[in-house]
DNA sequence: CTGAAAGCGCTAACAC
DNA sequence: GTGTTAGCGCTTTCAG
């Protein structure tokens, strides 16, 4: 940047000092000045082009205007929805993000939080939680305001703001339930996340109150939330279980990997098989079948994360251990239907 | 952020002085230090846990090591991976990215830029540029490095890397004449980004080269590269051109409505109509047809992008005027078939 | 080879 | 009401 426009120089201009120009700048200043000076200053600092040096007022002040947003990786179509929930809550209080993708590396992560924490921003919104994460609160413990996204961390008073797993998957089997699905299956995410483990965990309590026995083998773990390991694990799934009727899997990525495993053996969704995701990621209703699944609250969540945020940077004393929970919706579509066998 | 550890704090428990410190933790110092010193700053840093403080170097250096990222919106799937790119290339180098949306609204791509300038980006790479934008010229004269990415913008000589647009839309053409086709209609991008003109441009160009002669209500001109759009520009065409036998649609989401469009009014595609989207964006082969396409290179763009301004950032004078227009493919797949009429 | 001192641009006590 | 001063944490001349 060259010959960028200080205080000191509108000071010059304006036969003031630098403190002068400074609070007659500053919208919320508790200093009175004459008006007519402040405009003069302020008319001045607009012609001279002059735009505050915010790396000098955070070293100042320790305030950068800036968050850090981490999440797993940003071409996984369920989290463009959340960032912009972020960025709509924050952009319009003058707070820009810093994005940065871990891709589920739990090494990766501390050298991410480094390059936040370096930054010095004012808070973190972390989507990319691990349930036995320790770093977390460490540093909210060392005063950085921190809230978790979509997924929640074990044991730990770190803010989160999650969707309703449990009556995702109770919304589901109860469904499919009612149209006769006896032998379902379960393509369940990372135990890792909460999301992985708390839907799994769904299934088994709910299977169970139904009257539902779920065998050890009706369950398939999946490395990560993608479509090679949903093939997989259908895969595996339906050797073991030839007189499966439903899949239910923990999210709609893993759900379109068990739809292309399908179709690899001949079986047909739905009249053979049925399937369900969870998430409703976008342009989910353009496939076919089109398929059924929860609708989470995306965009949302990612407003009221900003907002929380915004109210934890603002009050650091606030900082209640809050949790939110938000409902979620069960999305009928074609991929599901009457049990045949 | 609380009881930070500083180089003076490490200066004091190592009786150096805070300059020392600092050399001996700078890994490439020009000044040499005893080895055995710079050892026991090193190692009483780490065990104090310090982390440099990006702002003060920022302050000091006027490098901050962060880029501003713009695009129009992340939730439009063709960003994320152009983004993933970015950040492949940028973040092992040690930047951070900060990411905007615009919303191809210029007044708030306005705020933006002053956002990220005001935090002092080391430079900015713009995937989101208008054709008439002035103001990356105006800033890249004041030495900020910028490269536009995805777009370019008329006559100006900020840097670029696109996608060959004119081959593109010279593949279908040609692939859709090949098949018989000669009523083509086309959905045309918005004109104010290269994209869409550039696009438009060709068709023209590449029709009247076949032989083709293109009413002036063959071509509708999309105000948004979005669904809606496609299904309302693909509305006017296809009452105005009853005879077409295939849509040229400036983008994928654009085909995605016109296909939207068809089946609502009891077109079969590619039976009745055949149509054609361009970018190949993620998931386009689940759905059915599955849509034919041009591939246009996403994340390659953006690590490519993020090379060219990390040379643009080291060596300032370096600023060649450099524009890179990348090649792309015809994917065919199921949305195009021999014409019928 | 290391210390001293200045200063990046800004804000916030403290004077007057 | 406005000027003075100090200093946020760091790098970088300049001394020695």
């Amino acid at each position: 940047m060259k010959n960028r426009v200080t205080l000191k120089d509108i000071a010059r201009k304006t036969n003031v000092h630098a403190s002068t120009v400074s609070r007659a700048l500053d919208t919320n200043s508790r200093t009175s000045l004459t008006a007519e000076v402040t405009t003069r200053i302020r008319d001045v600092a607009e012609q001279m082009g002059y735009f505050p040096n915010r790396v000098a007022i955070g070293l100042r002040t320790s305030r950068t205007m800036t968050v850090g947003v981490m999440i797993p990786d940003i071409t996984d179509m369920l989290f463009p929805p959340i960032v912009r929930g972020i960025e709509n809550a924050l952009e319009p209080l003058g707070y820009a993000s810093i994005i940065v993708n871990t891709d589920n590396i739990t090494k990766r992560e501390s050298r991410l939080v480094n390059i936040l924490q370096e930054r010095g921003v004012d808070g973190i919104i972390n989507s990319a939680a691990q349930r036995n994460d320790k770093r977390m609160s460490k540093i909210a413990a060392q005063g950085l305001p921190i809230v978790t996204l979509n997924r929640k961390i074990d044991h730990s008073n770190v803010p989160y703001i999650v969707n309703d797993e449990e009556n995702g998957i109770k919304m589901i089997l109860e469904h499919l339930f009612k149209l006769g699905h006896r032998n379902i299956v379960n393509i369940a995410g990372p135990q890792d996340f909460s999301t992985g483990y708390l839907r799994l965990k769904a299934f088994r309590a709910i299977s169970a109150t139904l009257g539902l026995k779920i065998q050890a083998t009706a369950i398939a773990i999946a490395a990560k939330y993608d479509e090679k390991e949903g093939f997989r694990c259908a895969k595996i799934l339906m050797n073991t279980n030839q007189k499966t009727t439903a899949i239910i899997c923990a999210n709609d990525r893993l759900a379109l990997g068990a739809l292309n495993l399908l179709k690899s053996v001949g079986l047909d969704c739905p009249g053979d098989v049925s399937v369900t995701g969870f998430n409703d990621m976008q342009h989910l209703d353009l496939l076919s079948p089109r398929l059924t699944t929860i609708q989470i609250q995306k965009f949302e969540a990612g407003l009221a994360c900003g907002c929380l945020l915004v109210s934890l940077m603002s009050n650091k004393k606030a900082n209640v251990s809050c949790k939110t929970v938000l409902p979620v919706k069960l999305i009928k579509r074609d991929s599901v239907a009457t049990a045949k066998r």
